[in-house]
DNA sequence: TTAGTGATATCC
DNA sequence: GATATCACTAAA
């Protein structure tokens, strides 16, 4: 079953362990599908998570970020690697979900790449975009947190919150 | 460990 | 205008 933004219109550290487990699906061209489970998220949480993209207020690019929930966030890390967020929450609160991962796949730019996504997916919303959306296949998982990675600008408060989500056995 | 890559933010 | 930064990866 396809999540619907309803799924997405809540915190952020609710949305993320939930979204461990579920299905990650992109259409690509040629009609053919694909299907990858989500085994690794993240969690930013607003203008006051110094690691969260939006803690400088809202700019052109954070703009998705401020969104209501439900919607993608893309954008390109390093020049090469595009990013794939899911924006959560109610609109003006700049709160996503990173998909760091997903089963077979150990790395958010490893996974855009084999998702086909770039930035033209950015501030669609999860619902009416036809190329990649989220599914619910009923699987249950166990969830492992872990703090964050790769924000070593953050504060140290922020460094250590326990805001990853890995599945685990 | 380090080079590569380019959009964005921030500073003149 | 310029330059510093960056939620990464692959090669060595």
């Amino acid at each position: 079953m396809k999540l619907g933004r309803s799924f997405f219109e809540r915190d952020a550290l609710e949305v993320a362990p939930d979204l461990v487990g579920k299905t990650l699906v992109s259409a690509l061209p040629g009609g053919a599908e694909r299907r990858l489970i989500i085994s690794e998220t993240e969690a930013y949480r607003g203008e006051e998570d110094t690691a969260c993209h939006a803690h400088r207020g809202r700019t052109r690019r954070t703009e998705p970020l401020y969104m209501s929930g439900g919607h993608f966030y893309i954008y390109l890390c390093y020049g090469i690697h595009w990013l794939l967020n899911a924006v959560t929450g109610p609109r003006d609160l700049p709160q996503g979900v990173l998909i760091r991962a997903c089963r077979g796949f150990g790395g958010p730019g490893k996974l855009t790449k084999q998702l086909g996504i770039d930035g033209c997916f950015n501030g669609m919303a999860v619902d009416e975009c036809p190329g990649l959306w989220f599914e619910d296949e009923g699987r249950s998982v166990n969830i492992i947190t872990a703090p964050r990675v790769g924000i070593a600008y953050a504060s140290p408060e922020d460094r250590e919150r326990p805001w990853r989500f890995i599945e685990g056995k």
